[in-house]
Parts: C-alpha cells; structure tokens; sequence
DNA sequence: ATATGAGGTTCCCATTATAGGAAGGTCAAG
DNA sequence: CTTGACCTTCCTATAATGGGAACCTCATAT
C-alpha cells in the first residue's frame, strides 16, 4: 500500500521541523492530517506539498499570517495575480527597511570603531558615543 | 530640596518607557533606585546617566548583554578599548548578517515581483517560486 | 517473551524586547 | 471627599522556534 509518511519523514523532505509541523497546525496554518489507529499523524502528497510550500515562503521572510495568505491565494484557482504581488511588495517593503535601520546602525558603529584605537587604553569613542550622544 | 525624579521623570528625559525601566531592574541591567516612603522610585543623576547610555547602545542595536558588558566597561576606568571595540565589531559583523539576509531576501522578492502582471488572471511567478523552487 | 531504542504523542517552559492591562496604593487639587 | 493622575506589583501577550518531560507504540535483538 501507501506507506505512511510520518511527521519526521515529513519533516526531512520538506525542511520544516516536526516541532514546527505540529505547530502550523495547532495554529490553523495547516489542517489536520490524518492519523494512523495509534493517533500517528500521517501526511499525503498534498500534505507534504502544502509545507513545502511554508517553507519556501518563511525563506522569504514572509510572517506567518501572509503566509496564511498566501496559502489560500495558492489554492484559489481563480486568484488575481494582483492580490499575490501586494502582499509580496509589502513584504518588500519592510525587509528593505528592515534592512535599512539595521545598515544605519552598522554604519554608525563602524564609524566610531574607525577611530576607536582598541588598545590597553581607556579612551574609546564608541563609549563616547554611548555617554554623551543624545 | 532636590526635586525628586519619578520613574515617569526618568522615561521623559531618557526615552526609556517606565515599563524598560522597571525591566531593566528587575534583570539587574541597572541598580534599583531609591525609594521614597511611599515605595515610589526616584532616581538619580547617575540613574539617569545610566539609563541614557542604555538607550543610546539599545539605539545602535545592542542586545542586552552586551550593553551589561558595555555599561560595565563604561564604569571601569581602568578599562581597555580593545575590549569595547571587540564588542561593537562583533556587533558590527551580526548586524550586517542579519542585513545581508533581508536584502538577499528582498531582492529574490523583487526579481520575482518584477514579473508578476498584477493584475486579474492568476498566472503569477511569486505564487509559481513558492509552489516549485526547492 | 521481552528488553531496548527509536520514534510518536501532549503539554509546559524558554527565548528577545517590548507593551497592555488589572488591581490596588498615593497624592494633589477642586 | 472625590477625581484624576500618578505610582506599585503581577500576569499576559507578541513571533517563531527549540528544549524537554512524561508517556505511548512499534520493530527488532536477545
């Protein structure tokens, strides 16, 4: 017959954790998948594609309630592409300022740590910086 | 006499909430102040000094402990530069990782974003990368 | 037969930094 | 003496993930 796919074989073919697995379906991210006489979670191809298809998505970045979005424009054949792309360019939008303060943060350290001697001395802009910028 | 600074006086001058405040003392980032009779805190310069320079390092990025470990240079005098700048290039190096991945992330994002019609059919790359890419 | 090990199950706790809120005490002003 | 604006402590939540306990199940090795 069809052998069982088990939450761990589940796990090792999509790359999200068991631990993870359970998790997506305790919040409603995933249905249920079916269980074996013994309560086993067994999962089918659709099953094993839906989390692979989390996966892909939390590699991206996305948080989980677009993620949820997403999943429900994937199963809707009749989807505008539009809709998909709007949840995508938000997306993008945060990374990239994400991305932004964290790179102003950078910048100021290097700068301060340009100047900063790093010897047996006391001296250091960078503790400068923390003490006396407001 | 010296007017006495609440917690809220300190949250104001600072830009640390009184809610980070408390925390921060409860995790003995900083001492607890002192009390008046009726249990309400006050704090001093020095408190306040303190709590600048938590806010400066929070400002740049810093995790907790490293602020511990910087606050803790901050009062050595005798403290070597090295030290701190070994912290802050540290910080420098998570800091631009964690860069590097939003922007590797956004940019697949908009690679892909740049291919979506966005309009009403349902054909849509974004929606195809996460269906099939491994 | 049974012991062992590898897996499954549920449930609780921890992380990081921050905020919200409840329940109650205190104080100044009207 | 009430009202409102503070203060106090304690509990809860966030986002995503991992760790671990206590217990069940199953296949294999003795």
């Amino acid at each position: 017959m069809t052998e069982l796919v088990t939450i761990r074989d589940a796990s090792m073919t999509t790359g999200v954790s068991a631990k993870m697995i359970r998790h997506y379906e305790s919040i409603g991210l995933i249905s249920a998948p079916a269980r074996t006489e013994n309560r086993y979670r067994h999962y089918s191809k659709r099953d094993i594609h839906e989390l692979g298809f989390i996966r892909k998505a939390r590699d991206l970045g996305f948080p989980i309630e677009d993620i949820r979005h997403l999943l429900a424009l994937w199963r809707d054949r009749s989807r505008s592409s539009a809709e998909v792309k709007a949840i995508a360019l938000r997306h993008i939008a945060a990374l990239d300022e994400k991305a932004a303060n964290l790179q102003a943060m950078s910048q100021t350290l290097k700068h301060l740590a340009s100047h900063c001697h790093g010897d047996n001395r006391p001296d250091c802009p960078i503790i400068d910086a923390l003490d006396r910028l407001g």
